[in-house]
DNA sequence: GCTAAAA
């Protein structure tokens, strides 16, 4: 049984060798010839945990091996001699809508998309992996190697999901070991599924109370995902839905801008699985319609921008001054394609003895993509996209329409620009803040279908988005932060397919030379070398590329350990405290990075990030 | 300063 990081590594390389994929175990460089031997086995907290991933067998209703539980047993919550939550589970399932619109008496006969089940897992081999923490589960390689239960095995095939997508295969087992999670796997590799399947399975499984009876007015659901966008939140709460059908499981959405009369109905019919937005979800708690306090499971997915500046307080209210069980009774999950330290640090109040998991192409983002920059001075754009879209045009495609999605920076430049280019002739529509949600799921819709293949878009739509046939992502308007172009960009290529990027870039943009080109050079892009001097000439812009650079991020924790003697880049007395020694205080990586619940006393701060610009 | 998120 695996003791340390190296242990867990060496069993994940048995389980890839003998999985005939003996490349996804990669070890980083920086990770290579580290000794677990001094370290002490470190299980009086985390307790028998990682080598139990059941090996299938367990039928679906009979009780989970008890792995990895016993490290949160003075949580509480876990009550036993409840009634199953589920225990009537068929009840009402004879009116579900089966999401699939395919068999089974389906009342909704819409022709689902499958071309995002056909997923490349050619082009998810050879894939870097870095996992973090102490005890941490080995990867599976097959989805029977999980024991998640007939039902949502049944969902999984009628989603055509034919093996688990990297990060699904390492970030399941952890969820299912009762773990926290910080995970980091790029653009378009199944992040939702990573935490869907395990929250679904563990609502199954579970010993909880029946839900409420419909005349309570407050409702309590077992798990929380909040993402930053409406549209997301609508995303996440169709794709839970097919995982859960026919499981008993509930998952109901609720999100600003629409009515609020029917998802108030929607939750008094009871609900499991709550997927919202943070505006709308204060307001439901607010007005004491929903209680965190049955929280089991909570995820945040883009999580980094979550956090950040716009959105941290209102997560933290929700978070930490609700009603929610704390860190160490829940278990939380946060999921993004980028992590930046300074987030990270965040992150980790609401997470406790946490799993870092890394799983990424070289470079971030995907090499899928291929990235191009060219140099347009603001007045040229316009004339210089309608020679993009005219070449497109040109090498017309069969089949599908390609669509071309067009990022500006704001929301009047959007307008602006959609109505150029009808007047020009090229169908295009608009999604942005300043529109109502109406117009916004409308717009969505309209592009989906190529009935508009163009859409202009401002940073609402780059993050998350799963809009199969994006072809071309143009950047008309570079972001100011690198993470947001690697987001962006990310709304191609997804599923294992290819993409094309544009960007136009011009001297106002020179602060993003730098991690732009860094970015480029990653993914084995073609750096121009005009860039490559702007880059040269840039003096402080953007950010630094995150750290090793080989992966979309590093647990910050290592750095914490690795920093020459902790005092270059924070305060050295921030150093030692909560996540940032390792238990023998050697810099040793495995395990120790321990207890996190105290121990920081808001320690860290204003001084962090300055070393970073 | 921009974007997002509740009315």
């Amino acid at each position: 049984m695996p003791t340390s990081w190296a242990d867990s590594v060496a069993a994940a390389d048995n389980a890839a060798a003998s999985g005939g994929n003996n490349r996804s175990a990669y070890v980083p460089p920086h990770l290579r010839n580290r000794q677990p031997s001094s370290e002490p086995p470190v299980l009086a907290q985390g307790g028998p945990s990682s080598g139990n991933v059941p090996s299938g067998g367990n039928r679906w209703g009979a009780p989970r091996n008890d792995y990895g539980r016993s490290g949160y047993s003075s949580g509480g919550g876990r009550g036993g001699g409840w009634n199953n939550r589920n225990g009537g589970w068929d009840r009402g399932s004879g009116r579900e809508v089966n999401p699939f619109g395919d068999d089974e008496g389906a009342t909704d006969v819409e022709p689902v998309e499958q071309e995002n089940a056909g997923i490349n897992f050619d082009a998810y081999e050879d894939i870097p992996v870095e996992t973090s923490g102490e005890n941490v589960p080995p990867p599976v390689n097959t989805f029977a190697d999980i024991d998640l239960g007939d039902a949502l095995n049944k969902n999984i095939r009628r989603c055509k999901y034919v093996k688990p997508t990297p990060v699904q295969r390492y970030a399941i087992p952890i969820s299912l070991a009762n773990r926290d999670l910080m995970a980091c796997a790029q653009t378009g590799s199944g992040k939702t599924a990573a935490f869907c399947f395990p929250i679904i399975s563990g609502i199954m499984t579970g010993q909880f109370p029946p839900r409420a009876p419909h005349m309570l007015r407050t409702a309590c659901p077992l798990a929380l995902i909040l993402s930053p966008t409406r549209e997301l939140s609508i995303q996440i709460h169709e794709e839970a839905r097919k995982f859960a059908y026919q499981t008993g499981v509930k998952v109901v959405v609720a999100y600003g801008g629409a009515p609020i009369n029917q998802q108030l109905r929607e939750l008094e019919r009871g609900v499991d699985i709550l997927v919202a937005t943070p505006g709308r979800l204060v307001d439901l708690l607010e007005r004491a319609r929903v209680s965190l306090q049955m929280i089991k499971y909570l995820a945040l997915d883009e999580a980094d921008r979550m956090l950040d500046m716009g959105f941290e307080p209102q997560i933290r209210n929700i978070v930490q001054q609700m009603d929610m069980p704390p860190p160490g009774v829940r278990q939380t999950m946060l999921f993004s394609a980028t992590f930046p330290k300074e987030i990270q640090r965040l992150a980790s109040d609401f997470l406790a003895n946490y799993v870092f998991l890394a799983v990424g192409r070289v470079g971030s983002s995907t090499d899928l993509i291929v990235q191009r920059v060219e140099y347009v001075q603001e007045t040229d754009k316009r004339s210089h996209l309608m020679d993009l879209l005219h070449a497109q045009r040109a090498n017309g495609t069969h089949g599908k329409q390609a669509l071309t999605l067009v990022f500006v920076e704001t929301k009047k430049g959007a307008d602006s620009l959609e109505y150029w280019l009808c007047s020009n002739g090229f169908p295009a529509t608009t999604i942005h803040g300043d529109r109502s949600q109406q117009e916004r799921e409308q717009a969505l819709r309209s592009f989906k279908s190529g009935h508009t293949p163009i859409l202009v878009a401002t940073d609402v739509a780059a993050r998350g988005l799963d809009i199969p046939h994006v072809a071309h992502v143009v950047n008309f308007d570079l972001p100011n932060d690198i993470d947001d172009y690697v987001h962006r960009i990310g709304r191609t290529g997804r599923a294992g397919k290819s993409g094309l990027a544009t960007a136009f870039f011009n001297e106002n943009n020179s602060s993003m030379a730098r991690s732009l080109s860094e970015l480029m050079q990653e993914a084995n892009q073609e750096v121009p070398a005009w860039l490559a001097r702007f880059a040269a000439r840039a003096s402080f812009g953007g950010k630094n590329r995150r750290g090793g650079g080989r992966f979309g991020g590093r647990d910050f924790r290592r750095d914490n350990s690795y920093s020459r003697g902790g005092s270059d880049y924070y305060g050295a007395g921030n150093m030692s405290s909560g996540y940032g020694a390792p238990s023998g205080g050697n810099g040793a990586p495995s395990g120790g990075y321990g207890a996190p619940s105290g121990g920081y006393g808001g320690s860290y701060g204003s001084g962090v990030t300055s070393a970073w610009d």
